[in-house]
DNA sequence: ATAGGGTTAG
């Protein structure tokens, strides 16, 4: 009586006849057929074929055996486990049967137990690999940067005499570039007699994910004049490769390439357009070949979101992060997460930080260290300093870049000694400071005033640890002087260093000059901005400033000729504030935030308050920094007074944070708040370029200037 | 019957 069973296929109720005879060709074939007939099964189909084979004895019929196997280990994790589970039951696998599970191993991204499994089946099973096994064991050590590994299988593919198997040469090349030896991956390119896309590709994308982006398009240009065509993979690292280099030229012609010819935009080389596009500041083509993608996973959105995130543009970013929670069926991954917090950081959204925070804890992200990391800058650069260093303190593990995080954060709370403090305990901890730990170091001594100790870690950072200083080094030094008014000891390290000093230089030094009236040096720090950066409308304002100070009207008026001649305006002022999770923005004296009225009578309300309070208008300095007729009123518009203004009018109570772009706090504003804070009873945070000011009680935390 | 090259951050 011959057994019954119903396709997997509901909607076929076709049953499919099997005798349990074992050596007819036909029957067999009818359970052969039946794996192929459908690309994926789920795992009650695999089972019940399983059974089948077992009842029936095809179990024994090897191809029906190994198709079970591929079946199972495509799918996920449980057929993996099925598979290794039936692959156990199985008497003297043959090789196709092991390079079937050593496979399922790698590509469940198991690279090690796919070795164990190798060394079993030539120790054990005296199994003899062949050109099929190498290639799904190399992928593996390119997987897990298993360079030893990886040199151990290629004298074994000599040994097997196989080196001149196409597919193993390929995944040579792949397996020694991903491990960083581009020698040896060329040295194997080189040897071989012919070479197809494929390995074109591989050893291109060798090149580009190495950082090598010129070798890979010139490698390109060589697979041209061979022949060979580029195919969507050949894109992909080709366009990484034009990422990498900036090169928008090259990438857009590479686009129209692709949209000349038949290849699909798929989700890879839409992402790849997408984050050539963004690398190279096109933001809107980037958007155009996002919106076009038939179907975006997490990369793609992760792409696009951090592309914005590399170009200031941290508001956008946000609304597409919100966009791909709420309309998308994608989780934001590690990646994303990493993209998105440092968005919050940027725009001082702390509710969407507070959110992203307990998303990571539901979601179970791995990659625990980074995103902590990243929550330290965020919740620091949010003014939540208490929480940053909350984290810090929680984390069972740390790296160079948390205790960077950290002392760059105290540092920027204008917290100098704690953030010195926290250096120290970084060394206890036994953990090498980089470069970047003595910005935050440098910086935070000159945050605190604390010249000697800058010094003296300067020297330290040379001759104790062997880090040769930057410019960003010496920026912080010459900073550090110049706030501490020592403006000829600034002036000799800026002559002292042996590279060509920046703007943010001369700037930290001209700012200085205005501070304490030194118009021989600002003068001088001037002329070196201005032929550096003659575009930076600060410049003009601080020299014109400086000379104000000073009653010097002929060269204030030089000054704003020249600025007037070379049509160069000065970029307002911009500040933001979030509220119930949005954030807005004002503009000096600025009336295009639909609330504006409101924030203007509420400004008036708060100017009456404070003259009463015996506030009057610092205006000898600004006064020059715009033009004539906005003199009066742009003063008390300053746009972080709008913005607090608006914090007032929307908040009840807490801590107001208002972020400035491109600015310091001006004295004016800076006396203003004191009072604001005192005679409102608000707890306001201001952070502009550099630091964090905490209003409280008329009183201010930050030391400098004032 | 079994095999190769690719995208997001720092």
């Amino acid at each position: 009586m011959p057994l019954l069973f119903y396709s997997m296929h509901h909607n076929s109720p076709t049953p499919v006849s099997i005798t349990p005879s074992l050596n007819s060709t036909k029957k067999s074939q009818t359970i052969f057929h039946l794996l192929e007939w459908k690309k994926c099964l789920n795992m009650r189909d695999l089972q019940q074929i399983h059974a089948q084979m077992i009842i029936t004895g095809f179990i024994h019929h090897i191809p029906s055996l190994t198709k079970l196997i591929s079946h199972s280990i495509s799918g996920d994790s449980t057929g993996l486990t099925y598979a290794s589970m039936i692959f156990n039951h199985t008497q003297q696998p043959n090789i196709v049967i092991w390079n079937t599970i050593l496979r399922g191993f790698v590509n469940h991204k198991l690279p090690k137990r796919a070795l164990l499994g190798y060394v079993d089946m030539l120790q054990e099973s005296r199994t003899i690999p062949d050109r099929f096994t190498f290639p799904s064991l190399l992928k593996g050590c390119a997987q897990s940067l298993d360079f030893h590994e990886g040199k151990i299988l290629h004298g074994h593919i000599i040994k097997f005499n196989l080196v001149s198997d196409l597919y193993i040469e390929t995944t040579l090349i792949t397996m020694y570039a991903a491990c960083g030896d581009l020698n040896s991956a060329r040295a194997v390119f080189e040897k071989m007699g012919q070479r197809n896309q494929v390995v074109w590709t591989s050893m291109i994308g060798g090149y580009a994910r190495n950082h090598y982006p010129t070798e890979a398009l010139l490698l390109f240009t060589e697979m041209e004049e061979e022949g060979e065509d580029p195919d969507e993979v050949t894109m992909v690292s080709l366009l990484s490769a034009c990422a990498e280099l900036k090169d928008l030229e090259y990438g857009k012609k590479l686009h129209l390439r692709i949209r000349e010819s038949d290849m699909k935009v798929c989700v890879f080389l839409g992402t790849a357009l997408v984050d050539m596009y963004t690398k190279c500041g096109e933001l809107d083509s980037a958007r155009k070949v996002f919106d076009e993608l038939p179907d975006r996973n997490v990369v793609a959105w992760s792409a696009m979101i951090s592309g914005y995130v590399q170009n200031n543009r941290s508001k956008e970013a946000l609304r597409l992060f919100k966009e791909m929670v709420t309309e998308s069926d994608q989780n934001p991954n590690e990646i994303t997460i990493l993209a998105v917090l440092s968005a919050c950081a940027q725009v001082g959204d702390l509710d969407l930080g507070r959110w992203v925070h307990a998303y990571i804890g539901r979601a179970g992200l791995k990659n625990y260290i980074s995103l902590q990391n990243s929550l330290i800058d965020m919740y620091s650069k949010c003014g939540r300093i208490d929480t940053a260093c909350q984290i810090f303190y929680d984390m069972p593990e740390r790296d160079v870049v948390s205790w960077n995080a950290m002392i760059t954060g105290l540092a920027l709370h204008g917290l100098g000694k704690e953030a010195l403090n926290q250096f120290t305990l970084m060394q206890t901890a036994g953990i090498q400071p980089d470069d970047i730990t003595f910005i935050g170091v440098l910086s935070a001594c000159s945050h605190g005033g604390l010249v000697q100790e800058g010094c003296r870690h300067f020297q330290n950072m040379k001759v104790q640890y062997g880090i040769p200083p930057k410019l960003e080094h010496y920026g912080c030094m010459v900073d550090l002087l110049s706030r501490a008014g020592l403006l000829e000891e600034a002036k000799e390290y800026i002559r002292e260093m042996p590279m060509k000093p920046n703007g943010a230089i001369w700037g930290a030094l001209l700012s200085a000059c205005r501070v304490y009236n030194n118009v021989e040096l600002g003068e001088e720090a001037a002329n070196h901005l201005l032929n550096l950066e003659p575009e930076n409308d600060g410049v003009y304002v601080l020299l014109s400033n400086i000379y104000a100070r000073k009653q010097k009207w002929e060269e204030v008026r030089m000054v704003r000729s020249l600025m007037h001649k070379r049509g160069i305006r000065k970029t307002p002022g911009c500040s933001s504030i979030v509220v119930d999770g949005v954030s807005h923005e004002f503009l000096v004296g600025g009336h295009s935030h639909p609330e504006s009225e409101k924030v203007h009578l509420m400004l008036d309300h708060v100017t009456q308050k404070l003259k009463l309070a015996g506030y009057v208008a610092e205006t000898s300095e600004v006064l020059l920094n715009i033009d004539e007729e906005e003199k009066e009123g742009s003063v008390s518009q300053h746009s972080e007074k709008l913005a607090i203004c608006f914090g007032l009018l929307k908040t009840r109570a807490g801590t107001e944070i208002v972020i400035m772009k491109n600015l310091r706090v001006c004295t004016d504003c800076h006396s203003a708040i004191k009072l604001i804070s005192k005679v409102f009873q608000r707890e306001i945070t201001v952070r502009d370029r550099s630091r964090f000011h905490h209003f409280k009680d008329g009183f201010c935390s930050c030391r400098d200037y004032w």
